[in-house]
DNA sequence: TTGCGAGGTTCCAAATAATGAAACCTGTTT
DNA sequence: AAACAGGTTTCATTATTTGGAACCTCGCAA
C-alpha cells in the first residue's frame, strides 16, 4: 500500500483502542462513569478498565476520585495548543479573516475537514470580540453546513465517496438534504460553481455562503463561509459578498502555502 | 497501590511510548522530519516509523506528503475543545475573570498545574480582545511564575516535591530562583501568606501577583493572576488589588465545585 | 449483625501485538 | 556508475495485551 491508506479508527493495535476510548469519553462532553463507558463498549471489563488507567496515568483523560468520572484531560489542552497553531490554518488565516469580518460585518467560520466531519478552527463576529476554544474545536456536520459541502465537493473521487459514507443524513430542518444522490448533484453543482450555500438545511433561519480553501495543487486545505440569519440578510445579500470570499479564500490558500515556520 | 499512584510519563506500555512520540512532535513547534525524530529518540528506527504510522492514522499527527514532515493533527483540536470545556477551570472561571480584568484593568491569566508545569488555560486582556487558542494552552515554568509558585506552595509534601523535581531552574533574569532552597523557602513563603509574586523573575519587567485557587478539602485546583509592567505600575500598584484577586479566587472555587454538568 | 449486589480491581495462562536487526527500496549526490 | 541518505518493509523473536473469572469493598436491606 502507498498512496491510498489512510483513514479512519478501525485498527491500529492497542493505540488505536485507547484513543477510540478517549473519543468516547470526550463525545460524552461530561464526566463518565466506568460502566456508562463499559456498557456501551466492546471490550471487557478488564480492558476497559486499563485502558483507562493508562489513558489517566498520561494526563489524557482526568479521574475525579470523588465523584469516580473521566473526563478528557489537561495534557489534551497542551496537546492542541500546538496542534492547533501548527497543523491548522486559523494561525495564518487570522488577519484576512478580520479583514473579511470587518468588510462584510457578519460572521465568519474557518473550518477544516476532520473524517468527513467539519472542524472549525476559527471564528470571527464582527460585533463582538472572539470566543476561540469555546467555539474552535467544535465538530459540525459535513453534508448541511455550507463549509462542509464546499470542501467535499472539492475532494477527489475517493475522498469524496469516503466522506460522504461518513455523513448521518440526519435531517435538522426541512430543507436539509438527506439522500447520497442529493448531496452527490450538489457537490457537482458546488465544484462547478465554486461556492456553497447552506439554505437553512442546519438551523431554521441561519444561512450561509462559503467557499473552498484550496491549495495550488488543488488540494482542499479548508473553508470558509460567511454567516447570517433570514431575520438579518436575504440571499441576495449574501450573494453580494461571494467576491469577498472567493478573494480571501485565495489570499489564505497563497499565504498558508508559501507560509514557512519561523525556525 | 491506590491512593498514590497516578503521575509521569513513565512506562505504559505502547500507549504511553506513542504519547511520548506525540509529545516529541508537538513540542517541536513547528512540522519535523522523521530522522530528526529518530536522532532524539531512543527507539529503533523501525519502531519509530509504526509508532508515527499509527497517529497519523488516527489524525493524531498529520503527515505533510510534499515536505515530509510530521505536525500534531486536527484530532487533537477536537479532543481539546471537549476537555477545555469539561476539566479546565476555565469555562466556569470565565465571568469571574471578566469582572475581575475590569475591576482592575491589568491582564489576568487562569492557570492550572500540569505535570510540574504552568498550563495556561485562559487569558484575560482589560483592554485588547482576548485571543484564545492562541494563549491556551500555552504552557509556562513552574518555578518562576506566580502562578506557578502559588500552585506549587499549596500541594501536599509529596506533590510540592514531585513538582519542584520537575523544574528546569533556568536563569530566565537575574531574579529567578535557581536552586531547589530558594523556590522551597519562598513556597514556605507564600503557603503562610496566601498570595505569591512574580518579581521579574521570568521575564524582565513583568510582575504580578498570583493566589491559588483551592478547593474547600483544600486540594489545587489553579491558580489566578494579575500581571503588569514595572513600566505601568509598582509593586504597590499591584498589592492594591490582592483583595479582589483573593475574592475572585475564592469565588471561582466556589462556582467550580457547586458546578454540576448539564444534563 | 449478616447477607446481597453493584461497581470496581486484580490474576494469570493464552493469544496477540510490538519489536528491531537487517534487507530493501528510491531518489540524490559524488 | 557507485555510494549514500532517508525511508519502508520483512519476519522470527519477545514482550504486551487480553479477558474470563475470582476477588475486593462499600452501601444497603433483611
Amino acid at each position: 500500500m502507498n498512496s491510498q491508506a489512510r483513514q479512519q479508527g478501525g485498527a491500529d493495535g492497542t493505540v488505536g483502542k485507547a484513543l477510540e476510548v478517549l473519543d468516547q469519553v470526550a463525545e460524552k462532553g461530561r464526566p463518565v462513569r466506568f460502566s456508562e463507558l463499559l456498557a456501551e463498549t466492546a471490550h471487557p471489563k478488564a480492558t476497559l478498565y486499563r485502558l483507562l488507567q493508562t489513558l489517566t496515568n498520561q494526563g489524557m483523560l482526568a479521574y475525579d476520585e470523588d465523584r469516580q468520572t473521566y473526563a478528557p484531560g489537561l495534557r489534551l489542552v497542551r496537546l492542541a495548543h500546538s496542534a492547533w497553531r501548527q497543523s491548522s490554518l486559523a494561525p495564518v488565516a487570522r488577519p484576512f479573516l478580520t479583514a473579511l469580518a470587518q468588510e462584510v460585518g457578519e460572521t465568519i467560520h474557518l473550518a477544516q475537514l476532520d473524517r468527513g466531519q467539519v472542524l472549525y478552527v476559527d471564528k470571527m463576529n464582527a460585533a463582538q470580540p472572539i470566543e476561540m476554544f469555546s467555539q474552535a474545536g467544535k465538530v459540525g456536520p459535513g453534508y448541511c453546513t455550507g463549509v462542509g459541502k464546499a470542501m467535499m465537493a472539492f475532494l477527489d473521487a475517493d475522498d469524496r465517496q469516503d466522506a460522504i459514507n461518513r455523513q448521518a443524513f440526519y435531517p435538522h430542518t426541512e430543507h436539509t438534504l438527506t439522500t447520497l444522490d442529493a448531496l452527490a448533484a450538489e457537490l457537482d453543482r458546488i465544484k462547478a460553481e465554486g461556492v456553497s450555500y447552506d439554505r437553512e438545511e442546519h438551523e431554521p433561519g441561519i444561512i450561509c455562503i462559503a467557499a473552498p480553501i484550496l491549495s495550488s495543487t488543488g488540494r482542499v486545505m479548508g473553508a470558509l463561509s460567511i454567516t447570517t440569519s433570514t431575520a438579518r440578510q436575504s440571499f441576495d445579500g449574501l450573494e453580494q459578498h461571494r467576491a469577498a470570499l472567493l478573494r480571501t479564500a485565495q489570499d489564505i490558500a497563497g499565504a498558508a502555502e508559501s507560509w514557512q515556520f519561523p525556525t
